[in-house]
Order: C-alpha cells, then structure tokens, then sequence
DNA sequence: GCCGTTACTTACAATTTTGTAAGCTACTTT
DNA sequence: AAAGTAGCTTACAAAATTGTAAGTAACGGC
C-alpha cells in the first residue's frame, strides 16, 4: 500500500493479454461494469459462506470471477468498499425477499412466514453474513432497522386487528416486540446453529431430521401464539 | 514461513533483553508454562470476541500479553495450536460452568438452566466461539456432543421421571430432543443476535431491557414446556 | 471512422503476518 | 555448585495480501 510514485515502464512486453474474455465466436468481449461487479459479489458472498470472513480474499475472489484481482479495486475502490457492497447487497436481499412476502393483510401463516424467513436466513446466507458482521463488530452501521422493524409493525398491527375482532384486550406493544424478537432470534439461530447442535445432540443433520425440526417447531410457536392470545 | 537455514550470528550486541519481568521488588522472575499459555488464551479469546475472526494475530495477542510473538508459537507450535486449544479451553469451560450444574435430581428449574447458560454462553462468550467455528467451517471437529448430549439425556430422564410420577404417558426421545435443540437455539441465538435484533426491532438495547426479555422468554418456555405435560 | 471513456491487465510496492534460527538466562535437578 | 532444561527474546525470512502505476483495447457517441 501507499506505493511510491514509480518511472514510467519502459516495458517492451510487446503486447500483454487485455484481460478481456472469449466468446464461444473466439471474438473479444468485455462485460458491462453492472455484470462484472454482480459477478465478483456473487463470488465474494461464495467465499464468506463458504470460508467465513477469514476466506474474503482479493486474489481468490478475482480468480473466481474470471479477472485479475486489482479489476476489484477497480470497481469497489478498497476491500472494505467491496465488503461493504456485499452487506448492502444482502440487506437489500432479505428486505426484498422476505418483508414483501409478509402477510400484511391475511391471516399470519405462521408456518408460511418460518417458511420464508428459513429460505432467505439460511439458503441465501443471511443468517451467517449477520453472524459474521456481529463477530467484527460492523453491525451498528448496518444492521439497519428496516428490515425487522417494519415485519414487527406488521405483526403487531396484526395481532391488534385480531384482538379486536375476537374482542379481547389489545395486546401491549412491548409484548409483540418481544415475540418478533423471539421469532427473529429463533429463525437466526437456527440457521447458523441449528446443524451443529442437532448433530451435537445426537440428531441426524440431514435434511430429513432438518425439515422435521423446523416443523415441530412451527408448531410449537403456532401453539405459543394461539395460546396466548387465549389467555 | 519455510525459512532456509541461516549462518549462526555473527552479532554482537551484548546482552539482548531476556523477556523477564520484573516483580515489584525489581528482582527478575519468569513465569510458569503454564501462566503464560493461560495469559495467551485469556488474550487472544479477548480478541477473538472483541474483533471477530480477524482479530487474531499473534503480534497483538503477544503484545496484550506482554510477550514476543514468537513465545506463542512457543507455546502452541502454530496459530492453527493456539486457536485449536482456545477451542479446548471454551469447549471445557462450556462442559464444566454449564452441565455440572445441570438439574440432576431436582425439578428442572427452566428459568435457573437458562440464567447459566445464558452467563457461559454470553459472558464468557461460548455463542461467539461457536458462531466462529460453524462460520469457519471448523466445527466438525471440535463441536463434540460431549456438551449437548449429555444435557438433553438428563432432560429426557427428568421428562420421563416426571411423567412417570404423574401417571401420563412417556415422552419420545425425539420430541425430549428436539426441545432441547431449541432451548439451545434460542439461547445461543439470543447470546449472539439478540441485542442487534433488540436494536433493530425498535427496542432499547440495555442490559434492562434485555433482562425483561430473558424473563419474557423463559416464562415463554415454561408455559410450552407444562403445556405439552399436560396434553 | 475518429475519439474519449472505462474495464481490465501486468508489474510492482508496501506492509502485515506467520514462522524459523540462534542465543540468553532463570529455574530445576542432581 | 554444575549442568541441563526450557521460557523467551532479537533478528531474520518467506509469503500473502492490499493497493498503486501505467498502459491497452473494447465500447459508445458523434
């Protein structure tokens, strides 16, 4: 880093590769900046889920994408440019993904929203980049309200809706951040522990004893919910 | 690394400095193996849960420890020693602060196993060990059932003591255990997610709130935990 | 068809990080 | 007390990693 200004090359190499790639035609082709840096994000999200925020390698990351490593630089200016990319990237993401979908008017399908919540947390690698920001202590800049705040509203404008119908007593609101807490928490850990501790506990961790967990657990949050509201 | 053998040293200055400390009587003394491996584990676990993954490096570790670097490799033989027996040491601790006093013979206070577990887990920083593990892919090695296991066997045994004694029929092994996968779940998940989800949620991150919401959930828990004895 | 822009490359620099070599001296053992 | 052991240091090496400089060619606008 912080390189000194260097002469002029007086370089001779008569004409080096342009880093450019080959189409199936043999004819030179560059890709659009949007799909080159999609490309090195995607690939950068692939060694963090992979390896963990210990395997964020320039050269690697560049190898995987098809490019030279400074091509990186190019594009997100620093590493820490480019690690910034990928977390709004993945926010983004579970915003998208997982708030549209929200029940906003209907029933909460709980089993659906685990559902949902499950398929983003852990397929997509929410669960683990969260995990990862929280370990280096980059979550306050981040992990921005806009995701689990608004699902929370949501949820608390539900059960309202809910209680009145059914003409019970509104629900305290303390109460249904603490639910949606409980519900985020549970979706979270599981998708970064949940593996390892049902092996650990003499679980198998196959998919089998995977998908029969989550829907015991739907269940016994279902059971929760209908049990307070009863109370 | 792989260095090449080099010529003795030529050098020269005198008497280099010998890495003793000094007591408060000015007389040079040396600490045991064994202190000093403990002041290394104690420094680079600080580190470990203060910045991440990426925070542990020996020259830093050392300094904090108030020694060279090379004295860790010393110690351990590589990093790779140093964070395998930090592995070691969390595992124990997990073992001995948290199934020893595991509820044997007595009722099993829900609200007192989850206090301790949330003291190993959070405090001393287990969920934060274990998040690294699963995220560094090295969890299959060290992540022994020698802490879960045992922990959810004694569950079932006071499940099925207890339903025996209340004449109701006897629990299945995998409902005893997948209630344990959740307790374990929901309070490493709370160790490591919670106060950002706290945040995130739009409730305060203190210790206060964080202290209602622990109660919240191990009444929560409790109430699931009586109403499936009863059904 | 020319021309500026920009995606991308090679070559290199600066620094960090793990690891090795060799020696010094406090402590232990006999 | 002499001798060996081992904890620890300084000095160095090798490699990895991020970043910079400068040049090249593909592309788009005119």
């Amino acid at each position: 880093m912080r390189a000194v200004p260097r002469q002029p090359r007086v370089s001779s190499r008569s004409h080096p590769a342009t880093g450019t790639v080959r189409d199936r035609t043999g004819a030179r082709r560059r890709r659009s900046a949007a799909e080159t840096r999609n490309a090195i994000l995607e690939a950068a999200q692939r060694r963090l889920l992979a390896g963990g925020p210990e395997a964020i390698r320039l050269q690697e990351i560049a190898a995987d994408a098809g490019i030279s490593h400074p091509a990186i630089l190019h594009h997100f200016g620093s590493r820490e440019g480019l690690v910034e990319a990928m977390v709004m990237r993945g926010v983004t993401n579970l915003q998208t993904q997982f708030l549209e979908g929200w029940p906003s008017a209907k029933e909460p399908d709980i089993e659906g929203v685990f559902d949902r919540f499950y398929e983003v947390a852990s397929r997509r690698g929410i669960a683990r980049m969260l995990a990862w920001l929280i370990l280096s202590g980059k979550s306050n800049r981040t992990m921005t309200p806009n995701v689990f705040k608004p699902a929370a509203e949501r949820m608390h404008a539900g059960r309202i809706r809910r209680a009145q119908q059914q003409g019970r007593r509104l629900p305290a609101l303390e109460e249904t951040l603490f639910a949606a807490t409980f519900l985020f928490i549970l979706v979270l850990g599981d998708s970064l522990f949940g593996p390892s501790v049902r092996r650990a506990v003499g679980l198998g961790s196959g998919a089998d004893t995977t998908r029969r967990f989550r829907r015991w657990l739907s269940k016994t949050v279902e059971l929760l919910e209908t049990r307070r509201a009863h109370s």
